[in-house]
DNA sequence: ATTAAAATTAGATGTATATCTAATTAGATA
DNA sequence: TATCTAATTAGATATACATCTAATTTTAAT
């Protein structure tokens, strides 16, 4: 069972139109126009509250002339249910769980002193990426840096600046233009395992 | 059924620590520090996460000497589980719905005209509010104004301008010091209904 | 080809909120 | 009383997102 799933549909439902929504189209497809009228908001909005609704599976459309019309797949919201009732239940085990936090604070423990210091860099890959990560983070995202000041960066965690600061191009933690060195955006970060 | 609670329980639902936290607790009671260490995250956190948790009842606390442990109501999942249910198989209306929104917008309908102005001031308080609130969502929060502003502004929907200004104040939905007004917070207004 | 209606996209704005650090409170023990 | 630990509060920061208006796209009808 991903938690990102449950989150996203938990965040979905988290939302008083989004639930009128559901609401009236549990008696049956309506289109657009037809939702914004009865709730008094703008077509815009609905549209914006429609997509989220089909990122989760919970509607889907037909179209019929002009007109389109929203159905809800009310087996996600049954099928939801049963996935929490599982989980508190211990019949389901939710998956990124030790994963995720646990084992990164365990990889971070086991690599990183006290005083803030690596005491090596990590020869496993998802380690090491881990490692970096945590490193980033201290830099500011949208700042422009000197290589220098990478460097003066790095060296409070490692000194060896120049094979670490090459590892944060080649895994996209960073992007460098000119000597210049900015933050990507983390969507951008290699993947852990 | 209220729609607050159920938006409510999947807006606190709606988040990847929270899942994990009561998926921690589904297994047993935990103390605060435990929580923060088993997730990677601060104590600060965390008693953020279970406030919004306590908050719908879905955790409840044991003091033992200095430690607070934590305790999941399970009973609370199942429950919202099933109300979901209800709710999609038309066994259960939803509340605020028809009020709410669309009887909002009737209101409005019948008495704002397509320019604006009001065709009269209701004399039916309900109404007559439901008329205010759309009003004054045109002024700024957080702005001075002058009685003088206040008049004109009001003017743009109706010529008594006088009564209207004194209802605002009376039904709070502004506060006047020495003659400056200023729009109140919404839970100040008056409730309707 | 034009027009009309419904839907969507783009962009702006304001509000909510997840997380952190630092400071404070509360209880327990010495 | 002094001190330790756990918990909370306060305040800051950054991000997400609900809603609107205006502009654009899509499909149908004339």
């Amino acid at each position: 069972m991903q938690l990102n799933r449950i989150v996203a549909f938990h965040k979905t439902m988290g939302d008083p139109t989004r639930i009128r929504i559901v609401y009236l189209l549990s008696k049956g497809p309506l289109h657009g126009q037809a939702i914004a009228g009865k709730l008094g908001l703008t077509p815009p909005t609905i549209t914006h509250h429609l997509h989220k609704l089909r990122d989760i599976n919970l509607v889907y459309t037909r179209r019929e002339k002009n007109t389109v019309y929203y159905y809800l797949n009310e087996k996600i919201i049954l099928h939801q249910a049963v996935t929490l009732e599982k989980i508190i239940s211990q019949k389901e085990e939710l998956e990124e769980m030790e994963q995720d936090n646990a084992y990164r604070k365990k990889v971070l423990d086991a690599f990183i002193q006290t005083d803030g210091k690596l005491k090596s860099i990590p020869a496993q890959r998802k380690k090491k990426l881990i490692i970096f990560e945590h490193m980033v983070k201290g830099l500011k995202k949208g700042v422009k840096y000197e290589e220098k000041e990478i460097n003066e960066y790095i060296k409070n965690f490692h000194d060896d600046f120049a094979t670490i600061r090459r590892e944060f191009i080649t895994n996209q933690y960073m992007y460098r233009e000119n000597g210049i060195y900015e933050v990507n955006p983390p969507e951008m970060w290699a993947k852990i395992e």
